[in-house]
DNA sequence: AGAATGGGTTAAAACGTTTTAATCGCGTAT
DNA sequence: ATACGCGATTAAAACGTTTTAACCCATTCT
């Protein structure tokens, strides 16, 4: 009782008076063993307190039950909530998720990480890394044939990836269409950093919406910010230097469309009256922004349960060997939350 | 080839023409090894592409490099902030992190949660699950002594815990001193669930702060709420019907101040000029609310770095087989934001 | 009666590392 | 010359599991 032993299997099975392989079969259920054996065995193993080394059994199985998440920007609502998801999922299948985060966006680090998760030997990765820039250039065919099956969030669909998200386009599509159902004409965006492929997604949307309905969708109305409620509200000013005519103004996320809220306070233009705004994301406090925030909510949740999903079936088929499903894109729908800042009749 | 072999020590050590033992000694730098056959091992590691396998590693060295964190409510700010601050500190210091939530506040799952921590072997163990009622009964100096190296995060401490955690008390202080500052002289205290120990901390630091300035503290000034903005506007509007004559809130976070905010816009009642509010976190939204809130910031970051921190320390302790340090608290300090939702002058 | 079947059990071989104890050269002190 | 010391290297023993292949023994089938 020197070194600090934990006790181990062959403990159990000598104090059950078996070898080693019963007790281990009794334990995994992977081949018969009689009642009485069963028996004897598991009491063993209770009075001992005996708890099998996850460790020891992943070397040798060669799967750890680990999911290897990488993430980026966990402090923010949509990577945070998301990551919740996977949680529940994960645990629910029975595996551990080893967490790493990139902290530079420009995707330095990716490659230590990766070590460091194929090191430890997860059984797949999720790259909860929002698409900003090149980042993803490391994601060719070559090169994810190296690696455990993986997962993508949200970025540009390649070929070979997997990949689920939402649906921006129609997002923005629904917000858009919702303003110009309430009688809007001269209808802004107020995008976050173009580096993202969320953003371009939702910019498509945007124009699309405008273009069906005959209306104006010039670069004038665009205006980029940094996801932030202050990136926001500095870019709406100048949108309404330029564009004084702006009777509606679509933001891309939440936070932003906070920022146009302050500015619009801060110039006593009314909302709805002068101008109507809707968010993208429905966080919780956007009910009770003032005016309360028509917004599009995504389910982020389900979104980390379903990438969860995806891979833990990716994962089951390269076990049996067998060849992996073709790359695929699993899209998840948004809704639109209508409150009072659009100006609708509700 | 046939079975998905990866490349293991053996397969460099025979390439290099050495043995298997040397090469990890090169690797680690655990034993002196000579400059020529280090040169060989490196260049055979390289052509091969070899990775070490950390489950390996760990399983003889018993140490896994690895932190479990328990968490509850990583969707709200402050518990997913204090988990970016944990990844970095455990990043710089070579642990990797192994994420487990709570899903139910009732603390049903702790053991089935630190059976799995421990069965992965984690090296210590970060419990960031805040207080809820007697979630922490199994905390007892019995059964620490079964688990790994814990930490504790805000929560009542115990005899035999250490943990880290802001001054709460400080913090209420420094709000509603200021509020006094300003002329207030009837200051309501807008709680959270009465069950968490940073609430009770945060009204204990409303009452101190009272009681020295001879103001009335009594309970008919107290109200609670759930953490949201919906719960806080419910539970504001019955305070403001009890006592018409407050005159400032002190909310114990910024999601229950904007539901605040919210009441007194719907009611028409002007917000510092008939109402002062004040909160608790520095959301980063909280500058933005009308009219911006002032609040208490909390150093979130800090505290999962410093968390981090002080287990690596305990885990090093006990590594070397040395008495852990006596149980301790550390104290974080928080600062006031002030804003305009106060009234006082800038 | 002898062979075939089959369930239950076990000893031993994996899994991929690190560490221990022994061995090997080789130079230096006796 | 012999003994000794010392640094570099190695073969083998751990670490705690699961799996394979062999074994035993009692039925059941010809």
């Amino acid at each position: 009782m020197d070194r600090k032993s934990q006790v181990t299997i062959v403990d159990v099975a000598r104090h059950a008076r078996v070898s080693a392989g019963t007790v281990s079969n009794v334990l995994t259920g992977n081949r018969p063993v009689a009642a009485s054996t069963r028996k004897r065995v598991l009491r063993a193993v209770e009075e001992l307190c005996y708890r099998p080394n996850l460790l020891a059994r992943s070397l040798v199985n060669r799967s750890s039950n680990t999911i290897g998440v990488v993430a980026y920007g966990l402090e923010y609502y949509g990577p945070s909530r998301t990551l919740v998801g996977m949680e529940q999922q994960a645990a629910e299948l029975g595996y551990s998720l080893l967490l790493d985060l990139l902290h530079r966006p420009d995707g330095q680090d990716v490659d230590v990480v990766l070590e460091g998760m194929m090191a430890r030997q997860v059984d797949g990765i999720i790259w909860a890394v929002h698409e900003v820039g090149d980042t993803h250039g490391w994601v060719t065919e070559a090169r994810l044939l190296t690696l455990p099956p993986m997962l993508f969030l949200t970025m540009e669909p390649r070929v070979g990836t997997t990949m689920v998200a939402t649906d921006n386009r129609a997002g923005a599509r629904l917000a858009v269409q919702h303003l110009i159902d309430a009688g809007r004409r001269t209808i802004g965006i107020l995008c976050g950093p173009m580096a993202w492929w969320e953003v371009r997604e939702r910019l498509a949307g945007w124009r699309g919406a405008l273009d069906l309905a005959g209306l104006e969708a010039s670069p004038d109305l665009v205006v980029e910010a940094d996801w932030s409620a202050a990136g926001g509200e500095r870019a709406v000013f100048q949108l309404l230097q330029r564009r004084p005519d702006l009777d509606a103004i679509f933001a891309c996320n939440d936070s932003m469309a906070l920022g146009v809220l302050h500015c619009c306070h801060r110039r006593h233009c009314s909302v709805p009256g002068e101008l109507s705004v809707v968010g993208f994301d429905d966080t919780p406090e956007s009910a009770f922004f003032w005016p309360p925030l028509t917004t599009v909510h995504q389910p982020l949740a389900e979104l980390g349960r379903a990438a969860v999903d995806q891979l833990h079936r990716q994962i089951e088929l390269r076990l049996q060997g067998e060849e992996p499903e073709p790359p695929t894109v699993q899209w998840l729908f948004p809704s639109l939350k209508v409150r009072k800042s659009c100006g609708a009749a509700l």
